[in-house]
RNA sequence: GGUCCGGUAGUACAGUUGGUUAGUACGCCAGCCUGUCACGCUGGAGGUCGAGGGUUCGAGCCCCUUCCGGAUCGCCA
């Protein structure tokens, strides 16, 4: 026997005489007296349902919602149709209904309006949640970006392959999520931040195109944008291969799916346009700029400083102008106070009238500077500027001040992905502490190879280190790797690690390099964060099926949670924990 | 860990200057209704106002402590 003939979204008026079985939860009742509506709903849809008979009636009545049901009958022409309904023509004359998993409990929240209760709930109730077809909607689409993805990459020549999630302890980075080995006393796994490690022993061993959907695990805080401890990444690395091929490889990816999924959006082909570090800095004010904002940050301190009580030697003066937007003093106070509120000192004004003449906030003390200024920054007539002065940070506070006034002002291009690479970081710079560290990570060839490495001051050396970045989201981060073992040496020696640093964190490959490496190159894109720009959904657990919350806890699953003496004592753990745990 | 905002019925919220019995919508229960589709109508049940302490004749409202949630920063090879 079985459940169903057909689904609940394909009956139409060519079905009409059948005689049909379908299965779903009861999603709703109408209850008109004499005749009762009741609609069925599966993965794939609803359907309506007609009881008339005094039995059938009784027998709907008391079922309810929600409750998982099977309904046999004969599908029929509606007398009045619901045209927004895809199987609006039609409804089923039920012979039998039966109930084949009764929803015993109140429910928590309505299904059909599940988002407009507290996070919390919806995760405790994740599967209710997940019955609303809004909800659903997200993580099918995700499952089929994630499948393009995949045939994509297989397309082009890739070779899935996974990696392990039990490995070691990568010393850098994030802190790890740590396991405890029950045959080793006192040693752990770790869950890998990336599968960056084997990818590059992949290479070593000769397979040319590697990719994988990739689980990564680092125990960092969560954000908007960011899920606590787990996400995933379309991680890829080719042998033989240099930055342009990568770059090649992933225009081809990226456009394609922001095509493919985008909604008709405008998407940038490649090749995209390349902005490097600096630049990007120094324009922008950030390391992964929104190209759909036309603003640009400029440099005035040579201009300004000393023209004002506030325009201190030692102070660097940024400024970002508009014209032809020029805002009001109200936007213009919250502007000032959304800046301090972000760590800047304060921020300046003035606004160029109608007349060409200085106006408002500072102008009297760049009166002088007019003419210079007004090159600089390419003012027009009418034109608003507004500027940050500040000992450290000038860049960021003033890449700040480029988004706040893009968004606010409402110059942001609409309806487009904008892409871009962010390339030649930094191989090195100075820590909070003044110590020289790795920029990014140590895995990345320094431009200009071993000679850069012992000829050049360490934060002007370059790497081969690139990210890609699309709407101002940082969407992946890659490299071509230095496998070069002398030059790796030298390039921990820089920064104070001497080879038996490299021997004991990265031996296998360290070692892995001496035996014939070949030059490779990689780059991991954020799945996440692809699905996120393409759903248009701004907060990440949206789009992940089983998200957990905040603070990192599965509150469905009730993880993390205690595990009994006897789990402890085989993996020779000892709690010392500074209260008793929480019941 | 810092800063800001919030916690009132199953759910989402309102609650005036501190003042009688804490309201509204949806859901739930009972009843009515022949074409609904967010059906409609009538009635009913449902509250430790997150918790603890304080001020006051009187606290959902003011103060303190604490727990929880959200936003944001720190952090994120």
């Amino acid at each position: 026997m079985e459940f169903r003939t057909h689904t609940c979204g394909e009956l139409n008026e060519s079905n009409v005489g059948q005689h049909v079985k379908l299965a779903g939860w009861l999603s709703g009742t109408r209850d008109l007296g004499a005749v009762i509506f009741f609609v069925l709903r599966d993965f794939y849809g609803s359907t309506q349902a007609v009881a008339t008979t005094e039995e059938m009636k009784e027998l709907v009545r008391s079922i309810p919602r929600e409750s998982t049901v099977s309904v046999e009958g004969k599908v029929i022409l509606r007398s009045s149709p619901n045209p927004d309904m895809p199987t609006g023509m039609i409804e089923i004359e039920p012979e039998k209904v039966e109930v084949l998993g009764r929803c015993y409990e109140q429910l928590p929240f309505e299904v059909a309006t599940s988002t407009q209760s507290r996070e919390d709930t919806r995760l405790r109730y994740r599967f209710l949640d997940l019955r609303n077809p809004e909800v659903k909607d997200k993580i099918v689409f995700r499952a089929k970006v994630v499948s393009w993805l995949r045939r994509k990459m297989t397309d082009m020549g890739f070779l899935e392959i996974t990696t392990p999630i039990l490995t070691s302890s990568s010393p850098e980075g994030a802190r790890d999520f740590i396991v405890p080995s029950r045959l080793h006393p006192g040693k752990f796994y770790a869950l890998p931040q990336a599968p960056q490690q084997y990818k590059q022993l992949l290479m070593a061993s000769g397979f040319d195109r590697y990719f994988q959907i990739a689980p990564c695990f680092r125990d960092e805080d969560a954000r908007a944008d960011r899920s606590p401890g787990e996400f995933y990444q379309l991680d890829t690395e080719m042998c033989f291969a240099t930055q342009d091929d990568v770059f090649a490889v992933m225009e081809e990816v990226l456009t394609g799916v922001f095509t493919e999924f985008g909604k008709g959006k405008k998407v940038d082909k490649g090749p995209y346009r390349r902005i490097s570090y600096r630049d990007a800095m120094r324009d922008y004010g950030t390391d992964k700029p929104d190209l759909r904002n036309p603003l640009i940050i400029r440099d005035v301190t040579d201009i300004l400083t000393g023209k004002a009580p506030f325009f201190t030697e030692g102070k660097t003066i940024k400024a970002v102008a508009v014209n032809g937007h020029a805002p009001g003093r109200k936007f213009i106070d919250a502007l000032v106070e959304k800046c301090k509120l972000n760590g800047a000192e304060n921020m300046y004004w003035f606004k160029l009238d109608e007349n060409g003449a200085l106006a408002g906030g500072i102008a009297k003390f760049a009166a002088e500077c007019k003419d210079a200024l007004a090159e600089r920054l390419a003012l027009e007539n009418g034109a608003f500027v507004a500027l940050v002065a500040e000992e450290k940070d000038a860049e960021k506070q003033a890449g700040f001040l480029r988004t706040e006034l893009g968004v606010g002002l409402d110059l942001i291009e609409k309806d487009a992905f904008r892409f871009c690479w962010i390339v030649d970081f930094p191989m090195y710079e100075y820590d909070d502490e003044g110590n020289l560290t790795f920029c990014h990570n140590p895995f990345s060839m320094p431009q200009g190879g071993l000679e850069a490495l012992n000829t050049m001051e360490p934060t002007d050396i370059l790497a081969y280190q690139y990210d890609s970045v699309v709407n101002g989201v940082e969407l992946s981060s890659g490299a071509v790797r230095n496998h070069e073992p002398a030059i790796m040496e030298r390039a921990f020696e820089i920064v104070g690690y001497g080879k038996d640093v490299i021997e004991k964190k990265f031996s296998a490959l360290y070692n892995a390099f001496k035996f014939g490496a070949p030059p490779h190159a990689g780059i991991a894109p954020g799945v996440d964060r692809i699905v996120m720009l393409l759903a248009e959904e701004p907060n990440i657990r949206e789009i992940i099926t089983f998200p957990m919350d905040r603070n990192a806890r599965d509150i469905l699953m009730g993880a993390p949670s205690e595990v009994t003496e006897k789990q402890l004592k085989d993996v020779h753990i000892k709690l010392d924990l500074d209260e008793a745990p929480a019941k």
